[in-house]
Formats: structure tokens, sequence, C-alpha cells
DNA sequence: CGATTACAAGTAAGTACTTACTTACCTTAG
DNA sequence: CTAAGGTAAGTAAGTACTTACTTGTAATCG
């Protein structure tokens, strides 16, 4: 009963490499299997943490028993850094486990970057920016709470991951604002504190959206995300702009 | 051996109603163990998660055996919201556990809000809230750490804090800028949009620094709490000030 | 070609241990 | 004495992980 509709929904995480003729509880070669596991348990620790994913869970979610979690991992833990390893964690030193694993989110951020700074359109540049990163944020909402979890329990990867990734976003808008401001377009703030308010707002948008305004019902941040990029974009932009009436030099 | 040392740092948390000739294993009142109790349990709580953290830690910590956290606590969900109660999490319809209970959160930011409204400065008032935000966040942060897991493990007091606290704070600050927009003395700008980037820089700072930044030789975020306050006070008050040149006339 | 073999994929039913919670019994202040 | 604070030693229900066994597939060989 529960077991059909959790067969069901883990079919939707099969690689498909042979997919449609495939059922969940059918036999798999070892790499799809593999694969299919990763992805299940992604989805559940990311949903209820490490601790509160039992190994029985994910196997039944993934409609095979748990002992062949086992054969295909030594430990739970090895499980963990094999979702790590998946999710290709920008950089953190290991293989991605599949050539479907995604790119480092920086390059996502920065290949939006490298276009917007392109027309040297300041409003651009921190729209795009914000945009991208709260649609990265939308589209893969599991690696956020995984990453809150890495963070809360203190694990080295959380720390690999701000280096790898947020330091370098930071360092790049710190240095946009220092050059603008060499240019005469921004005025004399300190360029960290006006990183940290823009890149506060787009990560706080995204945690509040994805822990607590799931309900959609009673929505508090209730407008698009590029809506809500382009309102951080304008208000910290005017915060920082050169002079009164030169607000509007550089945009649109 | 672990047994002598937990019972010494149990002993920190005791109340101290008797304290100095007290023993963390010896008899104590009911309350004053309650309490003790409860403390030890946020600590644990707040460093491994709920679900991380087994009641017989806790008992071991506070150096009694498991049973009495029974006798006090029906179940370790109880001892949960026990610990909200004890932190007077605004009023989340339980009175607090102790007399020696903190006021609820929101209380202590309204409280320098008012006193800040009456000068009607705005830096002054947004200062005042982001640097009691912060000030609270690091004096307590086993709560925001235990909020955290609270909200990331989807628990209903996680939405409730969300109702009582965070809601009611942007409450009051969309109000207060439709009030300003209505004086004049901000721009017509979507006031949500300008609260989403107050308060994400504020809580995004203090989450950075409680799970990212703790250790001082690498600290990105080396700015004291209140030159962060004013920091983001200020980019966020010029980037909604209503007109170039105006900035100084609102602080009558 | 069909039968045999080899082996990976899969499972049911454990094991050893931990967890939240209980029971029956002490101990001591008032 | 009595009642409340405290405990040692449970219990039932998990937990991660294992064992002994079955099945599907496909290459090998008479």
């Amino acid at each position: 009963m529960t077991k059909q509709t959790d067969a069901a929904r883990a079919a939707e995480d099969v690689p498909a490499s042979q997919a449609g003729a495939q059922q969940a509880g059918g036999r798999m070669c070892a790499d799809d299997r593999r694969l299919q596991i990763v992805q299940v348990a992604l989805r559940l620790f990311s949903e209820r943490g490490f601790r509160g994913t039992t190994t029985k869970e994910i196997a039944q979610t993934a409609g095979v028993s748990e002992a062949i979690i086992f054969r295909h991992f030594a430990t739970k833990d090895d499980l963990y850094t094999a979702i790590i390893d998946y999710k290709g964690c920008a950089g953190l030193g290991a293989s991605p486990v599949s050539a479907a694993a995604e790119r480092p989110v920086i390059e996502q951020v920065c290949h939006s970057v490298a276009a917007a700074v392109e027309g040297s359109d300041d409003l651009a540049v921190f729209e795009g920016i914000a945009l991208s990163m709260l649609e990265h944020h939308r589209g893969d909402p599991d690696f956020l709470r995984l990453l809150m979890y890495l963070a809360l329990e203190n694990h080295s990867l959380a720390q690999l991951f701000w280096d790898k990734n947020v330091r370098v976003l930071y360092e790049f808008l710190g240095d946009y604002i220092r050059r603008r401001q060499r240019e005469g377009a921004f005025r004399d703030v300190e360029p960290n504190a006006v990183v940290r308010v823009f890149v506060g707002a787009v990560i706080h948008h995204s945690l509040v959206n994805l822990l607590w305004d799931r309900d959609p019902a009673r929505r508090i941040f209730d407008v698009s995300n590029e809506e809500a990029a382009r309102g951080f974009a304008e208000i910290v932009l005017r915060g920082v702009a050169a002079d009164p009436s030169a607000k509007d030099s550089d945009s649109k």
C-alpha cells in the first residue's frame, strides 16, 4: 500500500538509463541503483537530517531492501559523503560520483555576473547575482537544507563550502564596490558592510522561503524571485549611490 | 571520570538558590532540578540537535540518573517545549518554567525600538533594532542554534516562533516605513522589500557568526556589533531616503 | 542450440546495540 | 511517619549493519 506509493515516487529518481520499462523494485545495474539511492538519501536527509533518517526509510523509499544499501555503501556515513560527492560540492576535493553531478554553485553565479558586467550596469550586476542565487536555491532546496545541517553540525565540509563559494562571492562583490568607489560611482562606505547587507538579504530570503514560508496560504514573502532580486539590488544600490540625483545615471 | 567532569560542568548551570554547598549529584528541590535539566538540555540540543541528543547524555551531564528526567518531564518532547517556554519564546502559549526565565525576544527588541522611536530618529530606530538583535543573538547563541534545528526539522514551534516574533518585527518595521513614507521622509519603495533587506542583513550576520565565523583567526566579519548595526542601518536608510540631501532632515 | 556455470543483484530474517521511557525500590528532610 | 527527591535495573521498540540464502542474466561449452 504505502510501499507501492513509495516505489512509485522512487521511480521518479531512477536515472532512466533504460527508463520506462523499469520498476523501482525491479532489477537494476549497480551504478544506476547506487545513483538512485544517493538521490533518495539526499532528499530524505535534507528533509529530516542525517540522524533523523533511517536506512530502513531510505530503502523503503527507494523500493529495495535495506541490505542492498549496505551492499553499495559500507556505512551510513559513506552514503553521506557519497551525497556530497554527488552534489560536486564546489570543488570540495572529491570528484563527482557520476557524470550527472551538477556544477559548483559559484560557477553559475560568476557566469551570470560576467555576462552582466559586460554592460557595466550596476543594477544588472546586482540583480543578476541576486536572481542567480535565488533561482539556484529554489531549484535545489535539498542542497541548502543539507548545507544548513552541515553547518549546524559543524562539519568541515561546511567550512570548505564557505571558502570555495561564499568567500569568493564576498571578495568579488567587495572588489566590484571598491572599483566603483574609485570610479566615483559609489560613495565612501565600508564595502564589506554593503556586501553583507546584499548577500544577507538574498540568503535570508532563500532561507525563509525554505524553512518557514512553505505553506503558500500564509506566505509572507509573496514575491517572485525576479521582484525580490530587483528590490534588493535597487535598495542596496541606492544606499551606496555616490551622490544625490546621480542615482539613475548608470541604470536602465 | 567523565562523570565527575560532567557533574562539575553541570554545577555551573545550577540555579544557585543555595549554591556552593551543592553537589550536582546532591539533593535539590524540584524547581531547581527542573531548571537545571532544562538548561543542560538546551545546551546539548543546540550543540547536537534534538534527535542527536539522548536523554542519557542529558542525565549524565546534569549529574543525575536518567529516570529523574522523566520524573520532571513526561516525555523528551515535553522537555523540548519546556526549553522553549524557559526561553520565554514570546508567549508560545505557556508560562515560563521558572521566575528566572528570560523575557520574550521580541520584547527586548520592542523596548529598544520604543526608546529610539521617542526621538523619531530613523537611524537610531534601525540601528537600535539591529544592535538589539545582534546582541541578543550573540548573548544567546544556543537559542539561535536551537531555532535553526527547529526550523530544519520543520517543528511546529519554529512556525510559532515566526508568528510570535519575526512576523511581529516585520509588521512593526513595515508599518514604520509606511508611516515615514506618508510623512514624505521615505521614498516610494515596497516597504516589505526594505524590511527583508534590513532584517535579512542582521540575521544573516548573526548566522554567519554563529555557524561559520567561529575561529577568530579567520574571521571575515571582523566588526563589532555596533559597527555592523550602524552600517546596516545607514545603508538601508540611505536606500530608502526620500530625496537627495534630505538625509539629515529627518533626525529632528 | 540448450544446458551449465558464474556471479552480481536482491531479499528475509536475523544480530548486537541504543533509545525513550518504566518499575520497584531506596533515602532523607520536615 | 510520610512524602518527595532520587536511583538501579529493567522493557519494548527502534537502530545500523550482517548473514544465509534466492533469483535473474548472460557468457561458456558440449
